[in-house]
DNA sequence: CTGAAAGCGCTTACAG
DNA sequence: CTGAAAGCGCTTACAG
């Protein structure tokens, strides 16, 4: 039905066909033009071509320089691991920068319990690895030392650990930057007090982001609701037993945009007038958000910026034996809309 | 800083810690219990433990039946390939399946003009490619038969051409079924007229939609509305025009929800009720539309069952050396909203 | 500028 | 049940 396995050819056809030694294919592969006359050179080109050959990335790694692969794995309850808009551009961003450079990425989703019997944890067919981790803090940690405990550089997103001493980079977006920019943007509108809506299972990510808010508004929230985050009525029935309790708060900032939104609507079905009446904003910006009615307030993250920044911080980690920097941290930008 | 690479443990130092023979390791890494004793079998786990052994895959491809890894390729204008939802969901799908079996993934996004001088067409290094191509039909063609040129099998979605003869397995939703229910639908609720509204640069997904929308409701659209599907104001803006010449039709149909919630949208800006007046229906359910106010009426994708199946059909490919079948085609689900 | 030899770390095929 | 030899397809290191 196809070329298969033993049809596939060589070097060593590629030169035999172009009347050269396999030593002559290989510097033509490779670029290495120093050492190849323009004849050679035009004779193997012209060999590849008929023959189709492809190099063979297994032999290369096995005697050159080891993989030319990075790997990225999600540490997630969930199957749908990539479900997660920021996560997604992140992993195009850092697909991106490696195809460009000339690496492959190796993408895997793993539940947390699968990390320890897992193809990456056994076998070594990576150059590095990056890692985006869920799970409470401990979970986190425990994963993260596993990856380092590999001897290999580690490439960790959104997260807040001590790097020194260890092989690793953290690259993170400026979430206390940003809760301070909300802070401010609230204090300057006469805001009297800010309900904080949160997942229930923190962050670092979304406590830098609450600390940041308290320091912008210059006085802590005068709430702070755990929801699910996942679950758009969960939130809803949070926010309305909240409010049946304590009143209606000047403000709700939700620590990401599904609960922002979720906390919106609800209002809006209140009655209440938004943002006459309470101020919502919500935390990275999610594009399907931009254009409901009406547009929340919030900021956008550099989801594909950090993806990129870890391709580059990686490959050049591989180049040089050790990271530039070990703690990298991208600006977030405020995203005014209509609810606040 | 690190375990560096002249470091990094063989199967032989392993056989030396175990006070066996490199085989006998060889045999217990890859389960192959027959041939190796509990006693020697327990000796060299407690050495790989003890020197921290992986084993190293390209070593492992090379003299064995080849790379383990599939090849995801999403070829696409756009940098943030995975921007997507679909396409993510899609991705998360076949890595799963593919990471359980202990195959890896490896992905790429490139755009059409970079596909001929990428890694991917240069090396070989997976053993069958999965493929996403956007563009006009020319450009889509000629990207799949390059693919198919490699003589490596090749599994596309959301395409629909003629496999005969090629290594080759079309993995794809029921397009024409979702839109001949939508098609039922809006015959069963006596809507008289429906407006198509779909991107410019149309799709197979599309058209088959389109079709099965026409045999559903017993007439072709009334107008069929190209327009830029990604640009939500450009979207709504074609709308206002289409109905300033030929009034209001009974429903509108967006290909896609992006073009159904900006039509939604500019229906109720203007103060038609929806779904009073004119009804809305989309096509590819993203869970972010779904909590939007009023709830559009759509179609859900199995876009990650469509990874599955896709990563099963490439696997069992491998093993047999040919596709069971070359045309899977997944169903798709009516979701009644608010609007249709 | 070109080539013959050695070797990367595994697995295959075979002998005991 | 265990092991010594050969070889996968490249690149490295060296000789001409």
């Amino acid at each position: 039905m196809s070329a298969d396995r033993q049809s596939r050819a060589t070097i060593k056809d590629v030169a035999r066909e172009a009347g050269v030694s396999a030593m002559t294919v290989s510097n033509v592969i490779n670029n290495k033009t120093q050492f190849v006359g323009a004849a050679a050179r035009a004779r193997v080109e012209a060999a590849i071509e008929r023959l189709g050959y492809r190099r063979q990335a297994s032999a290369r790694n096995l005697r050159g320089a080891g993989p030319r692969s990075i790997g990225m794995v999600i540490v997630d309850e969930s199957p749908a691991f990539l479900a997660n808009f920021f996560t997604a551009q992140l992993v195009a961003g850092l697909a991106n920068v490696l195809n460009r450079a000339d690496w492959t990425l190796t993408l895997s989703g793993l539940h947390p319990d699968a990390l320890a019997s897992s193809g990456l944890m056994r076998n070594y067919d990576v150059g590095g690895l990056c890692a985006m981790v869920s799970g409470t803090r401990d979970a986190r940690l425990d994963v993260v030392s596993r990856l380092c405990g590999l001897g290999q550089p580690v490439v960790l997103f959104q997260e807040v650990i001590d790097p020194a001493g260890l092989d690793l980079c953290l690259v993170r977006q400026d979430d206390e930057g940003g809760g301070r920019r909300i802070g401010e943007h609230l204090a300057r509108l006469g805001v009297s007090s800010v309900l904080a809506m949160l997942p229930r299972q923190t962050w670092p990510a979304i406590e830098n982001r609450l600390a940041g808010l308290a320091q912008g508004f210059r006085a802590p929230p005068m709430g702070m609701l755990p929801v699910d985050h996942d679950d758009f009525s969960a939130v809803q029935e949070a926010l309305g037993a909240w409010i049946g309790a304590h009143g209606l708060p000047g403000a709700v900032w939700g620590a990401n945009d599904q609960i922002a939104s979720a906390a919106l609507l609800h209002l809006l079905d209140r009655g209440v007038a938004v943002p006459g009446t309470v101020r919502v904003v919500g935390f990275n910006d999610f594009p399907a958000h931009r254009h409901a009615r009406p547009r929340l307030t919030t900021l956008a993250s550099p989801a594909y910026e950090l993806g990129e920044r870890a391709g580059e911080a990686m490959l050049k980690r591989l180049e040089t034996g050790r990271f530039d920097a070990q703690d990298l941290c991208l600006p977030v930008a405020f995203l005014p809309g209509e609810t606040g």
